[in-house]
DNA sequence: GCTAGATTGTTGACTACTCAAGTATAGCTG
DNA sequence: CAGCTATACTTGAGTAGTCAACAATCTAGC
């Protein structure tokens, strides 16, 4: 039954089609570069390295379980899992919540904030310099802004800066 | 040291870190919704759709395993393991080739498209009403034209029309 | 103040990959 | 045609996540 006369319904969609099937690709293909990197230069996922971010960026260096798999999008046994790789690695400790005996901080520490702004450096510039080949600073704003109108369940997901 | 004055180097390119922050979040939440779909109504991956994809409009419904690989963005293990469930299953044949007795063609069966078309038919239309609940037609184009210039080693990766 | 239900987090079993090493075949070069 | 290198694929071991079941704690309603 191949290459018939082609049916209607899968025709009409292309455009949503091909800006997913872009983003699929993209996202393999800068994924499978940034996070080589960073593990070869530094030993971070790219996780690792959003959690550090995340922390270094919250009040009191501080976060809930809870708001670090919101805001990474992963499940909390994710979550969990990857902190234990923190904690191992002394990037990151626990703390106890005064208020609330079932959540448990994570913590970032100073070998973390350390490790962090090392691997900022690399990664940050090769993160630009991926985007910058091709596009120009108006199309990067509003590629930005096009990406940040899918669903996100992290609102303030945009800030990218390092706090010193 | 934190809530310093900030240094420099972070700061200056943002349009490029919010792109890739928005691309990353982007992405985990659309495969998160369009995959448990996907499997909830019909058993299959996203990467087991693809794969009946691209051999539903490969010639001779067959495709190496290399050129999968090099379509998906996936590793050669990583197709050969693919592939191995979606034999199982029975979408999917093996076929030797003629000329070079290294390579194992992965051929679509009748089930596979059978499975294809059915799996099609809701997963099309969430792409669409995710895309286009968000989007003009317009700039669903801008979308897929920014985001195909970045890496990607499938060229053709465009044309997302299921074969009858 | 007790109980029902929601929230926070962990764990065990699984999945879907990756990487490195190995096998087999192809094809070129002297 | 002998030997080398490159290509196609598979396999074993490891990794990073998922989901479902669980324990502990909190909170609201009666």
């Amino acid at each position: 039954m191949s290459r018939q006369v082609l049916r209607g319904q899968a025709f009409r969609e292309r455009p949503s089609l091909n800006a997913w099937v872009s983003l699929l690709r993209a996202h393999a293909a800068l994924t499978r570069t940034l996070s080589a990197e960073l593990v070869h230069a530094h030993g971070l996922t790219i996780n690792d390295y959003e959690v550090l971010l995340h922390l270094a960026r919250a009040d009191d260096h501080r976060l809930r379980r809870v708001d670090l798999a919101e805001r990474l999008l992963l499940t909390a046994s994710g979550i969990t899992r990857l902190l234990d790789g923190l904690e191992r690695a002394g990037y990151v400790c626990k703390a106890q919540c005064d208020s609330d005996a079932r959540v448990t901080y994570a913590v970032i520490t100073d070998a973390g904030f350390t490790k962090l702004h090392e691997a900022s450096d690399t990664h940050l510039a090769s993160i630009r310099g991926l985007f910058e080949e091709r596009f120009s600073g108006a199309e990067l704003d509003t590629l930005g802004e096009l990406l940040g109108r899918l669903p996100s369940t992290a609102p303030d997901a945009t800030d990218c800066s390092v706090p010193d």
